[in-house]
Order: structure tokens, then C-alpha cells, then sequence
DNA sequence: CGTCAGGTTGACCTGTGTCAAACTCCGTGG
DNA sequence: CCACGGAGTTTGACACAGGTCAACCTGACG
């Protein structure tokens, strides 16, 4: 999830997909790396039922791939036309052999942001739609927002139905919490995919979750743990 | 997640830890690999209200610990009293460099297990409680269910509270889905932590979440995906 | 035998999924 | 240029799964 890890004299090709077409080809089961030049990846899995879960979304600067394809597993789908360079084996291998620190953290980096997910896990185990999708447009905004006057203006590449299944809810929940946001002021919602984000702060403390419903059930926690988290400031 | 993947020449030291008490020491930084040995690891993270979400329990066998650690972030604590054995990083460089197959997938591995955390994570977005409940004591019959006349006993390490954490709901829900179970005789419950899985069956039934509330609903993924998920067989 | 952490059960209430209807945007063709 | 149509979105009404609070039970251990 960092941005600009590998250069273009690194990666073995780029290509293009179009809208709802998967980035991994049929046969490729190979562990290779893959890199977003522009656009916005989606890392989905079906399950039985047919439902879709979007493990989370790739912009420009993110990589993905590793230990994540593998038919059946987890897909690889573009969220609107998207452009991305793919490493393969032979250059991860090199890359690997070439300078050992700098391979073990394109691993690590690719292996899929430990850190984010167990931040994104740890929301739709405990949080409401509320919070949930604060945290989402909050960490939205720091990804992609553009100043302009003194809001944040954010374009949402894909739709209300990803965000859903991103975040463990349905489209209309999601609608809803939007339509919240912008009766409370803290966003604009300009088209239909371009938000203004007037009041950041506010948006932060929702995705915190420390300002409604505060006394949340801390559950007693048997052992000497409950420390003191401090406040992880999102906005940067 | 696989078996005896290191063998103890390899690993620097092995340690024990009491219930509850932390894995990584409080300066310990290092990008560690370990590997449990006897016991039960639960990987958690506390969140900003003092939520507790454990995302996953390791077993003898299993390795945890890379791109895991960093304090604040994720921590590993012993649900009971565990052996876990530990490989440095300067043990893993050497890994890395003898056998760059090997090394890779060590890290793969303790990059921790994407499949499975794929899984979990569309298990916890989709599912209700009694599936959820259903899937997790179905994998633990698969890992430590011992075969005891017709019936698999499963001896549980951790607590109803670790239970829920690990899946997104309450303790008190854990206690109802468990009491649901032994009144439709899937399972019989011995003490306080052993349980007799009747009908393994019935039990991976639910935990495909094909029985009952069967017409889901799956929500209309615009693209050319939905294709058709074969069962995959939960038990083994 | 007493104590207490851990577990069970019940009653209630709210958040969010479900179903249904209407509305908006945008591309396409007449 | 406008009408049309369909995908995507918004909004409303309603039901129910599961969270919350509270009381009680049980089994392990000193």
C-alpha cells in the first residue's frame, strides 16, 4: 500500500481492463506482483451463496497479487478502465536475490497490508454503518481528496454497491448513510460519484466512533491487555 | 497455516507463556517469524473503544508474526499455556538466501494465510450468527476434532468471549448458537469445554449456510462474474 | 464449603436487512 | 435535439436478528 514502489524499469508489462473485467487471465496461476497505475482495482471473493466480498480496493502506487490469486480464491476485477504493470516471478525472484531487504518488503507490501486489514477487520466486526462508513469516505479522502477552496473533494470511482460489499452492508444502507453525511453537513454530494468533504474533523470523530454512542461495551478482557489505545489521527 | 513447516533445528529459541500473556516482549520489533508448538495463540488487536477483535487463533504448527507485530498494531497472546518457538530475522534472511523457494514460502505463509483470512473476512461480512458459529466449530472439529466412537470430540482452548471476538458478535449470542446446536443434537456438550460433534454433516451444512434461509440474496454484480462457486468441501 | 470467573437464559429494543416504489443520470437511437 | 430505456440510486415501510442489560446458574479451585 505504498505509493510508487516499483519502477517502470522493474516491471515486465503494463496493461490496460476495461470496467468490471478481472486483471488475473483464466490461466494464470503464476505468483506474480501487480502494481496500480491508474485507475482502481477491486480484491473481491465470491462465496457460495453468491455473495461478493470486496477485500479491499487498490489505487495508483498499490500493489497486489501475491498469495491472493489462485482460482476460486480471490479476484482481481478493474473498477473503471485501470491501467497496471505486472511483475512475474522471474523479476520477483531476481528482485528478491538482487538486494534481500528490498525483496522482503515488496513481500510484505504485497502480501496485502497486514496493518490495513486488520484496521478494515476490526470495523465490521465491531462498528456500525455509521462508523463504518465514515472510516471508509474518512480514509477516501486522505487517498484521493484533492483540495479545492477549503473543502476536499473527492471522486468516488466506483459505485454505491461496491462501497456495500466493501464494508459488510447493503447498497441501500449505504445511501442512507450518505444522505445522513450530507444533512449533517459534513459532505456535499455534487454528481453522483464527486464528494466535497466541508468538515473533516467531524469526519475523522465519526469514523473514530467517539462521538455518538460513546460508551461503547468494552468487553472485559480477562487478561492484563486493555491498555490505553492513543487515538490513531487518520487525517494524515 | 501448514503443519510442521519449520523443523527445530532451524528455529533460534522456544518459550513458554502463561494464559493470557503476551507473545512479542514490549521492545520486541524485530520482524520475528514464530511458530506455535503446543497450545493456542490468538492473534487481536484493540481498538479506539477498547473493542477487542481476535483475528484468528493459531495451532500447533502455525506460524504468525510477520508484518504482525509493531505495538499498537496487532498482538499475539497465549489463550492458554503455550509453546511457540521463534525464528529471527537474521535466521530468516539465511532461509530466504539457501532456499529462495523456501524462503518465499515462509513468508507467504506467515504473511498469514490470505486464503483463510478471505474466507473469514467473507464469513463476517455476509453471514449471521448461526452460520458464523457453525463454520468456526467445523474448522476447529477439521484441526483438532479426535475421533471417539461415531463421534469427533473437540476440545476448545479459548473461552465464549474469545469466540464471539474472533467472530463479530457477542458472547451471549455464542452461548444461544451452542445451546441451538445441542437442542437440534449436531453436537453434545461434555463439560464446559468439550464438545461432541454428532453430525459433521449437518454442521458443514450450516456452515455453507445451505440450509436454511436459503434464497439469499445475492446482489447483482453488474460485471461478467457471478459464476457459479463449487461447494468446496469443509470437511477435508 | 464458599467464592468467583465464566457461562446461560430471558426480555426488550434498535439497527439494518428486505422488499417495493419512485427518481436521476446518461447513453442511444429516432 | 428530444424521447426512451435501463442501470444505478434514493427513499420509505416493515420485520427480525442480534445487541444490550439484567438475573441467575454452574463448575473449578482454594
Amino acid at each position: 500500500m505504498s505509493k510508487a514502489f516499483l519502477e517502470p524499469s522493474e516491471l515486465d508489462l503494463s496493461m490496460n481492463r476495461a470496467r468490471n473485467k478481472p486483471v488475473f487471465c483464466e490461466g494464470d496461476v503464476s505468483g506474480a506482483i501487480y502494481q496500480v497505475e491508474s485507475g482502481c482495482i477491486r480484491l473481491q471473493k465470491i462465496s457460495n451463496g453468491g455473495h461478493r466480498t470486496v477485500l479491499s480496493f487498490c489505487f495508483p502506487g498499490d500493489l497486489f497479487g501475491l498469495g491472493v490469486n489462485g482460482p476460486g480464491e480471490v479476484d482481481a476485477e478493474a473498477v473503471c478502465l485501470t491501467r497496471v504493470s505486472r511483475l512475474g516471478q522471474t523479476g520477483l525472484a531476481k528482485l528478491v536475490h538482487g538486494d534481500t531487504r528490498r525483496g522482503l518488503a515488496v513481500m510484505e507490501a504485497a502480501c496485502g497490508g497486514h496493518e490495513q486489514l486488520a484496521e478494515h477487520f476490526a470495523l465490521i466486526s465491531h462498528a456500525g454503518a455509521e462508523q463504518r462508513f465514515a472510516w471508509f469516505l474518512n480514509r477516501l479522502g486522505v487517498r484521493l481528496g484533492r483540495p479545492v477552496g477549503d473543502l476536499l473533494c473527492v471522486d468516488l470511482p466506483m459505485m454505491r454497491a461496491d462501497i456495500a460489499d466493501h464494508l459488510g452492508m447493503t447498497f441501500e444502507t449505504v445511501s442512507r448513510e450518505l444522505t445522513k453525511l450530507r444533512n449533517s453537513k459534513i459532505i456535499e454530494v455534487v454528481g453522483l460519484r464527486r464528494l466535497l468533504v466541508a468538515r473533516p474533523g467531524a469526519l475523522a470523530r465519526l469514523a473514530r466512533g467517539d462521538s455518538p454512542t460513546f460508551l461503547n461495551r468494552a468487553q472485559g478482557v480477562a487478561g492484563p491487555a486493555l491498555r490505553a489505545v492513543p487515538g490513531q489521527a487518520m487525517i494524515s
